[in-house]
DNA sequence: ATGTCAATAAATATCGATATTTTTAGGGAG
DNA sequence: CTCCCTAAAAATATCGATATTTATTGACAT
């Protein structure tokens, strides 16, 4: 009955808990790729039972950031370049046919929506990178959310996810700050605005693209 | 030491059974779409333990065969006309650029590969209709196994199986005996063997399509 | 009648202990 | 020196019991 403790948030479950936490350590290379994730180890790091670490691996299953051996454990998912072009080029086939969709269904609250989630995203350029992140997410996922597809905008988001990893892999995030992302971010949304499938399609590939190619030359093999 | 028991198969591990069963039982509507499914239930039902049994559900999360909702428990995906149609999109998206890619990729040992499961599928065509499923899914999955893509053909596997469930939803498989699929399979591999990738694409995808119709007059809202 | 609230029942989530399996390490035989 | 087999250690998987949470029921006041 004395729930008024630490961090002010619910925390739901253990399990949601340390599904969240597993995420982001992966997302964020703190638990490299590969590597062995024992139970009791995460015990120790999540303070928690054995059930709930258990369980949110399982869960991290789906999202392919852990791969489960039976009876021989879990571990990170393994990086690659080969993955990472495989993440690209699926990115690519399922945002386009995601954006489009969406388009084709435009509303003005979507529009509103986009407009907005852009607008934080701006206003968060220049803060703590985890910050910028959480709103770089959202608005790419905003220009997707109108597609009436859930299956479709789940896969782009777990497609998302396991980029972002490969650019905490590749350096810390710097690949934003030497290239001018605002500009290109503005093109999409003008030509979303503006109806324009094909224009903001195409902007929103090379916008992958050429992120893609940054960092394919730091992964080089 | 006594494994000298039952089946005769390695159980390997009480999850993976669990995992197994329970994933047949929703794809062929023991489970019907949108059931609660309640732990100490399915313990009766796997006799096993609660922890197997959340873990499999936790796995069968993955392939969007069952849906978990925070500390209320799990409940078998629903099913809805919508949602088929958005399967049958992605099928043809995802489909049609694993063949494409495995035709690009085409090689004799995938050539063989191929002829071997068509040969197979068709001598389990009079069989019982489950050997028959089996052998059909490794027959397609067989047509994108050689795209070089390991989560495309995992995506595409899970779309597979999710459209499996409709057809046992739509009425126990009377759908292949009404038409000549045997002869649209036929087409599919002869055009592959041709590296004939619009023709193989085209094929396959019509193939969905004709089904894909069919099936939604019987789901009709 | 109807809606709210407390008490009860049911189900989920979690823990701690144990059984099983895999990995590691050590000690001869070839 | 290498290979194989066995014993010990480590890690995974599973069970049974308990704590928490959600759902249900029925009494009571409006």
């Amino acid at each position: 009955m004395n729930m008024i403790d630490d961090s002010g948030a619910k925390e739901s479950s253990a399990t949601r808990g340390a599904y969240l936490t597993l995420r982001d350590m992966i997302l964020t290379g703190q638990l490299p790729a590969g590597q062995k994730l024992k139970i009791e180890q995460l015990r120790g790091i999540l303070k928690t039972g054995a059930s709930p670490v258990r369980e949110a691996l399982s869960l991290l299953t789906s999202d392919m950031l852990v791969e489960r051996i039976d009876q021989r454990g879990f571990r990170a998912a393994p990086a690659s370049k080969a993955n990472f072009d495989e993440i690209l080029t699926l990115r690519c086939t399922l945002e386009d046919l995601a954006l489009r969709q969406s388009i084709a269904n435009a509303s003005p609250a979507w529009e509103e929506r986009l407009v907005l989630s852009h607008h934080h995203m701006k206003k968060a350029a220049g803060r703590d990178s985890a910050v910028f992140e959480e709103a770089h997410k959202i608005f790419h996922m905003a220009l997707l959310a109108n597609s009436g597809s859930p299956m479709l905008e789940r896969y782009c988001a777990q497609l998302y996810d396991l980029n972002i990893r490969y650019r905490y892999l590749a350096a810390a995030s710097s690949s934003y700050k030497s290239r001018d992302v605002s500009a290109e971010h503005a093109v999409i949304l003008e030509a979303v605005v503006q109806r324009d499938a094909q224009a903001a399609s195409e902007s929103l590939l090379n916008h992958y693209r050429r992120t893609g190619e940054y960092l394919s030359k730091i992964l080089a093999v």
